[in-house]
DNA sequence: GTGCACTGTGACACTTTTATTAAAACGATT
DNA sequence: AATCGTTTTAATAAAAGTGTCACAGTGCAC
């Protein structure tokens, strides 16, 4: 899951500092110097959080991120402002203009990186949590588990994000190609084959009850996860 | 579910004005003048947060704010510091003596109450203050006590926080980021891997009865609290 | 029934993640 | 400033999980 943030500073020297710890901690990055190119940038690849440099040339940090707050479309990316030491007044007006945090100059790259992290985190909450249960195999997203009639089973990470995406799409072929784009990953070079084990491994896990049956080999095109026999 | 915030400020007609604002708002009020009644006072009704004034006669807020993060039993009490405008230096310090937010005065009422219900939101989950048990693993909140089987338990503090949130949020993987904010704190920037280490002392501190069986590693997720094997 | 193409399985070399330990850093106290 | 207890970091060991392969089964078409 690699986030990208767009970093909005006039400083060349510091843009590239920015640009090198934030990608060394794995964020894609896009840059813009100022508030017009920042405009034209944050459209397309629609960054996942926006650093903010409060001293712009050609429109202030804070009209910048007045502006995003007021379009639908930017209205959610938060932002975080960076502010020189001493610009206490001007921190609080970037609270009030809609930034999520603020960091101050000079900043130490780790809490830079923590607080981006935790700002995500603040915004990305809930995806669909719910448990799902077919035949007594109960999976509980929260607190990452499989029971088997109440009886929690064991199963390795991957297993467990297989099972997910068969529970959450039951019913249906999917080829190995497939599998691997929604369980592995866009991108991820690994044999087909490949999961032909881990279908193995997760038949395993949940053979305890009998649930394995539910994982159907579909020759020739792929696998299902039907509750039907 | 009234609230208690106490006053800690030297100028009276602030303290009146404080007063009726804050009660306006459906809060409960106790006041203090300076650091040594503030001292008394902080005990008996147990506040739910600490408004204090920076400058105060007979020792400083900060000192106050100090001395408060450093007791047990009132470390976990927000507090919000008062600061004149102009006093740049002082939030930075107040911040770092633990404050929890600053508002600037003069303030207005409507946003020195929502400053103190967002603060409160942000605590609030962590002040339930009944026993939790889960087999025979008894932490008494009060008492700041841990219990396996009747028998006193040696932890420490951070130990202590851990346990306390895990057995509040019971079936439930955290990561080691998320458990840095809740049992750490928001705005606090150590290592992941920190967590692997308290994990491994407070694993260790209720092992005596096996209870460390609860504390559960979910690989490439986090850790959960969780009863079943 | 035979052969062919596809799937199942166990082993293994390799990665990644977690546990554990020891030492450094910190903070409060004396 | 020295000390004690705790937290953090860093280094290393241990464990768990992964992807591939070779070969064993299986089912299907003929």
């Amino acid at each position: 899951m690699s986030r990208t943030v767009l970093v909005v500073e006039d400083e060349a020297p510091i843009r590239e500092m920015l640009k090198f710890v934030l990608e060394q901690s794995g964020f894609n990055i896009i840059e813009a110097e100022d508030y017009d190119i920042a405009q034209e940038k944050i459209c397309e690849p629609y960054p996942d959080l926006i650093l903010l440099d409060w001293m712009l040339p050609g429109g202030s940090g804070v009209q910048l991120a007045k502006s995003l707050k007021q379009h639908e479309f930017t209205r959610d990316i938060p932002v975080i402002m960076l502010t020189a030491r001493g610009e206490e007044e001007d921190k609080i007006r970037g609270l009030d203009a809609g930034a999520d945090d603020y960091v101050t100059k000079p900043f130490s790259p780790k809490e830079l990186i923590a607080r981006i992290k935790a700002v995500m985190r603040r915004v990305t909450p809930t995806s669909n949590e719910e448990p799902i249960e077919f035949n007594g195999l109960k999976l509980e997203p929260v607190s990452h588990r499989v029971m088997a009639n109440e009886e929690p089973l064991d199963m390795g990470p991957t297993e467990f994000k297989l099972l997910h995406f068969f529970m959450t799409h039951p019913e249906r072929v999917y080829s190995r190609e497939l599998l691997l784009d929604n369980v592995w990953g866009t991108n991820v070079y690994v044999e087909d084959r490949t999961v032909d084990v881990h279908i193995r491994r997760l038949r395993k896990a949940i053979s305890r009850h009998g649930h394995d049956a539910m994982i159907q080999t579909v020759r020739g095109a792929g696998y299902r996860f039907s509750t039907k026999l």
